[in-house]
DNA sequence: CATGAATGAGACTTCATTCAT
DNA sequence: AATGAATGAAGTCTCATTCAT
């Protein structure tokens, strides 16, 4: 089984293009990383994207496309599965936020076939200059992002909406930075020796939560100020 | 001091080039951002970006050095008084989180003198993947983050200090994309009708020491999972 | 005869992608007019010029040969014609250039068949810098040529041959240019209320004419420099 | 004297790249041209025409333009002295047609500076597909026609005016040809011993003057034919 | 008979940089 | 202190063409 697809229909070449650009666009940037090295990665022709593809920008587009579709289809899943399980009752938001940034989180865990990769390129992404990018990543999460918005201000219906649009913003910054971040900069260079994407869920998470859960305004709340230790 | 600039090596070119970077950096990235752009906008000379700073590098290097050298210097202040004022006790540590987060919040709220400007610039500029602004970014921030990490490690004695490493980490993400991404990807177009960044310090606060004070593994503590309403 | 073309040599797509190339060829020209754009329009494959006529050159050539060859077999029976009706007399001048360029401008006055399309794009090549298209125009041209200027020759004996040759040379441009240009430029925008390539023949005519008839040398003529009306 | 221009705001670069594009147009057109051939032939860098003309448009738009300026100006002055000796009377048309067809006749002449290699390259132009260059040189000749037109409408009163700009057509045509034609197609290849521009003129104001005087409507005028002999 | 995939060459343009003035 | 001219490298894209199917 997998045998190498020898249609032409298939057209394996288009899916070299597709992972070593998506490769590159983490390692260098979108402007950074030019056709040659692109085609040169993918042992294509230099005009091979263009025949594909059309132009550099829409390899970018079908980049995030292929994968997009697919975290968003699974989004949108598990969002149905915990509504058909509430049966008309309100969700936790903590199920919420699992079936948002878990899915997420999950696809990031995949190191085998480019997920952990991926995930890295679209944390950055999230405050990617470019105008052409930007619009149709919009378009891309204008279905999804409508759905959580709507479940979560059922959730939530004592909060102001605004704050939990707010709340959402800091939740996707917390986990793109997680994400994208890590390999990056560096600020704490050699510090984690811990980088396993998989055991960055549950951190992830629980500050995640923490952040929903924080009082609303102001912070003067009295506490310890410590982290607290979670029920076994 | 504050004498009026009349000497030549304070060189007004020299800032208008700055202050056009700045803005042209934001808006397209520092690739996309060419030399004719940045001199067009200072009417400046298209050597002059050459003449005054000795290439796009160092002019990069220069736009983040004029203000980071501000930044962490305030942050380090801000630190200092609170070691001051312990007198040798334990910081609360939602004192160093305000330290630091805080004064870099206050920056990102002056639109006059281009702070806000500086700070979306700042924020995108975490996950840059050009080695060589990680490279200096990393060596202008490392003084600041060891004074910071080592306080949060006198601050909470008890938590494991990878977790430490992580929730700063998680807290950076949460204000760098609240900063810069609010004006880019706009996921939740036209909901935020409140975008003034000086409302945003309480509400980026609050969520951030919510996520520092989550409990530490798992997330099904007993709770309603809605955020809490602040004691006045 | 008028068998229902079921040959396959006779290919419909051969002559869609004729067809369109013509079209194309005049509004843009042969360099600007891609390879895709022929086989666009002609809603063929990319390959299938180079099936049917082997390279680009050679589409351009066949779309000049299925349209010439008729032209000047129209041109020579007309001649003929004209030869057989005078019975060994010398011809009249005026028949001859009717001869040759009227059979043009009936062709260009075909606004059904793409004959005034061709005859656009005819007028704009005898001016074409290719050399490859230069050499076939000329082989193509070389016999019909050939004959009429026997035949000007003959009619107009004590007409120096290098001036008959001038001339017919003046009225091939004036042909062309009244066909090619009009539509192009437009010099005179707007002005052209009466466009009608049928109505250009007899204007023509009579300029070429007019200008066949001039006096040889010097142009200062006691005239009234006015044109003269025709004896209804 | 003559002296070669030390100066660099002449940039003695500039005209080289104008001289030899002026050059390869006329020989192989704007579109089989590269700015390689170009900057080649002019000893200058690749970049060198984007330099200093910003796009290959740009420099085919200021090769006609350096050109064009001087021939318009001079066929105004030769108007603006026909109308002076005139004092107020209409003109001869005849003199109109040398004021307008003469002096570019003249330019044409000129094998020293270029002037016939520009002719060449005008006439050809005239049946431009480039949309771009056909709305240029249409500005560019606005001016000159409106005058010429004018000027035509007074010395011919009796004649409509439909006809004026049709005949003014064609002689355009006939010149254009007569200039740009010669050495391309070369239809009568070898025959034209004497292709001598200088003698073109006489030539082609005789043919151009016989065109314009010939008899409006039809072209079966009791004649005999033949072309007359000058008076002389 | 026809086509989808692929390619090598070359197009125009822009880049950051240098240098003489 | 500053600039206009110039340049080598590299960018993206399009071209006509080929070939296996």
């Amino acid at each position: 089984m997998n045998l190498p697809a020898k249609s032409p229909s298939a057209s394996e070449t288009r899916h070299r293009i597709l992972d070593a650009a998506e490769v590159l666009f983490v390692e260098h940037g979108f402007e950074a990383t030019s056709m040659r090295m692109i085609t040169g990665a993918a042992r294509a022709n230099l005009a091979a994207v263009n025949y594909h593809f059309g132009s550099k920008d829409a390899l970018i587009q079908e980049v995030f496309r292929r994968r997009l579709t697919e975290l968003n289809r699974q989004r949108l899943a598990a969002l149905d599965r915990l509504e058909a399980d509430a049966g008309g009752a309100a969700l936790k938001p903590s199920r919420i936020v699992e079936a948002y940034f878990g899915t997420a989180l999950q696809l990031a865990a995949d190191t085998e076939h480019g997920g952990h990769t991926f995930m890295r390129l679209l944390g950055r992404t999230y405050t990617e200059p470019n105008a052409f990018i930007r619009k149709f990543l919009a378009e891309e999460y204008a279905g999804v992002l409508e759905r959580f918005r709507a479940a979560l201000y059922r959730a939530l219906p004592d909060v102001p909406r605004e704050e939990i649009l707010w709340r959402f913003h800091f939740m996707m910054g917390a986990m793109s930075y997680a994400i994208a971040g890590t390999d990056g900069l560096q600020l704490f260079a050699g510090r984690f020796d811990d980088a396993d994407p998989v055991r960055l869920m549950p951190r992830l998470m629980s500050f995640l939560l923490g952040g929903l859960r924080a009082p609303l305004a102001g912070f003067e709340q009295a506490c310890d100020d410590q982290p607290g230790r979670a029920a076994a």
